[in-house]
DNA sequence: TTTAATTCCTAGTGGTTTAATCGATTACAT
DNA sequence: ATGTAATCGATTAAACCACTAGGAATTAAA
């Protein structure tokens, strides 16, 4: 029931692992990200495939390979990433950012409007949000723990 | 991807044409809305079932009976609507509006807030707008197309 | 040149959810 | 009483989700 699927969350986590580790040129390693997010190998693997399809990164094979992201963090957005992962953003089949599908009765069409202003208002909130603006909190949120662990 | 099931989508027409047919002592017998909604009378059944235990509408059995509003539908909000069909809202486990999970990795925290972010913007489209607001597009929708026949 | 690290690709699987359908029962107006 | 209509519970078929498994292809390092 409305819910993002673990195909959106595990693939941003796995994208701000890779931003975390940001670099032009040199690649992560799957395990890498998959230990330090928790998130199954495998399962990852077909996850990146998307992304990689997408031109959010690329990857380079073989020994010292891994993903990189192809943009810097900045220049990503979760919008990006979400629709990368699991396509147009699309509350209800008549609403798809994409090709929507046609509804036949008029009185359907009432809530279609809406639908369409859910959908706005979900885009807005991804497509405002960049993969830098997450890694900052991560580090506010790093911070806090720091301090906490002096604390106590 | 985050979609609305047809639990939310039928059950919100079911409610518009409670709304539109609304009298505060005569009931609209099942029958009827799911002929004029096009919607299976057995599964429009049961997600009356959800309606009635959440008191937004009551049932009178026997004939001449059928669905009421419990309230008038400017009292009515698409959000008790959905909440009522699909349980509180929730993009991801972690942010549900009910009672959270709660998640370990500090990590996982951070796309937290952005989750957050997702759901209120979702609650707020569902929260301001009432059935009386969708009964009024219907009646513009309607005018719309008589114009449209008549030009023909 | 061999080995090890890594991505790439495809198929299968168990569990959950969705969207119903069916049958029996209860309540009530006439 | 009779027929209309909601109520309740069980069942189901299909779709989807979150993995798992296994091998092929590629490439850097030893």
């Amino acid at each position: 029931m409305l819910r993002f699927s673990t195909r959106s969350r595990y693939g941003l986590r796995a994208m701000i692992e890779l931003a975390l580790n940001y670099s032009p040129t040199q690649p992560t390693p799957l395990v890498r990200v998959a230990e330090s997010q928790d998130i199954s190998e495998g399962y990852l693997e077909q996850l990146m495939t998307f992304l990689r399809k997408g031109g959010l990164v690329r990857s380079v094979r073989g020994p010292q390979g891994g993903y990189l992201l192809t943009r810097v963090p900045s220049k990503i957005t979760v919008g990006e990433v979400i629709r990368c992962l699991e396509g147009p953003i699309s509350p209800t089949g008549c609403v798809s950012e994409d090709n929507p599908e046609i509804c036949q009765r008029s009185s359907a069409c009432i809530t279609k409007v809406l639908w369409e202003r859910v959908r706005e208002a979900i885009a807005s909130v991804l497509d405002s949000t960049t993969l830098e603006d997450l890694c900052k909190d991560a580090d506010k949120l790093r911070q806090i723990q720091e301090a906490d662990n002096y604390s106590i």
